[in-house]
DNA sequence: CGCGTAATTGAAAAGTATCAACACTGGTGG
DNA sequence: CCACCAGTGTTGATACTTTTCAATTACGCG
């Protein structure tokens, strides 16, 4: 639900403060702002600093599906850049945001030049396979209800943070849906 | 559906017949055979040279959820290797398969030192990272009927190669559901 | 206070699953 | 050649789950 790497941001922190300052901007955006635009070119790889993020496509049903919210050392255009694709999802603030900021070509050279770099890589994006592929399948094989109740016992403070409709969007259901489930527990 | 990745593929090749030979194993099994299980450890990387595998879960309560079915050049257990975790799925040949086996050593040498290599793993990841989402989202917001139709459109014979049971599993659905469907449409 | 957004709820409609019975196919052995 | 079996596919009836729609209510903020 709210995925965070404090590896990465640390090793992102670590490389801002040596000698790759100027490649690593950081920058800031207030709740509501949008980082990242569905089917848009991407030219740069972003880094959750702190703050939160979702991340959601928004389907020909005009049905928004919520990926996954992204707290800090949370990464998001790698698949893009790497791939030379358009985004396929857009990435909006939830709340106050700071994030860093690579362009293409510094992100790619990092990752042939920086074996660390390199790695720490590789292994966020096989954690974002994993991740989504068990959530997938989770999703498509639980009930509603035990869906709800372990989003809750996970994140008990979820709907203090979160909207009933983010939620629900993230759960694949109606607002409805949710309240009902919500009201039985 | 039917993942494919002739680029991989042909750069496995072309390692088997270069320098590589020793460090790339060929193997075969037959329809029905597993290749890896839930929750076990892994020390390979496998890529499948031919036939067809289905890649799955089984959740607790006991249905199976198909991730993915695996046809020439997909790749599995990089996952797992890269952040020597378990595996979170089974993989099943569906048809007589024929695989290339690559130990866990030798898959990270690769990844260290033959940089084409690693930009091919990070490509694959990718590309796996936005299907999987983007099916995710799919399945989240489109009606059965929808996902049934779009499933034949891309894939004519499906029925022919695959039963219905596992396609029922791969969509989500009972087999009542996805028979309904069909002979509606 | 008054406005706009978010949250809540009930009733009806639509969508799906479950279960149990039946059909079809290919293979086996008498 | 037939009877039988196991696996796979098909179907109807019924119950359950989820969505849709529309009407209210609650809440934060200028």
């Amino acid at each position: 639900m709210i995925r965070v790497n404090s590896n990465f941001l640390d090793y992102i922190q670590l490389l801002e403060q040596g000698n790759h300052k100027t490649i690593i901007q950081e920058k800031e955006v207030e709740a509501g702002g949008v980082i990242l635009s569905q089917r848009t070119k991407v030219f740069s790889v972003f880094v959750v600093k702190s703050g939160l993020a979702k991340c959601f496509l928004t389907e020909d049903t005009g049905v928004d599906f919520i990926q996954e919210f992204f707290g800090a050392g949370e990464v998001f255009g790698e698949l893009e850049v790497l791939n030379n694709d358009f985004s396929f999802c857009t990435i909006q603030a939830v709340s106050k945001l700071s994030y860093f900021k690579i362009a293409k070509k510094d992100f790619l050279k990092l990752l042939k030049e920086d074996a660390k770099f390199n790695r720490l890589v590789l292994q966020l994006m096989a954690t974002k396979i994993r991740y989504t592929a068990l959530r997938h399948s989770y999703n498509q094989s639980h009930a509603l209800e035990d869906k709800v109740k372990r989003l809750l016992k996970e994140y008990p403070k979820l709907l203090r943070t979160i909207s009933k409709s983010d939620v629900a969007n993230y759960l694949g259901i109606s607002v409805r849906s949710l309240n009902r489930v919500l009201k039985a527990i």
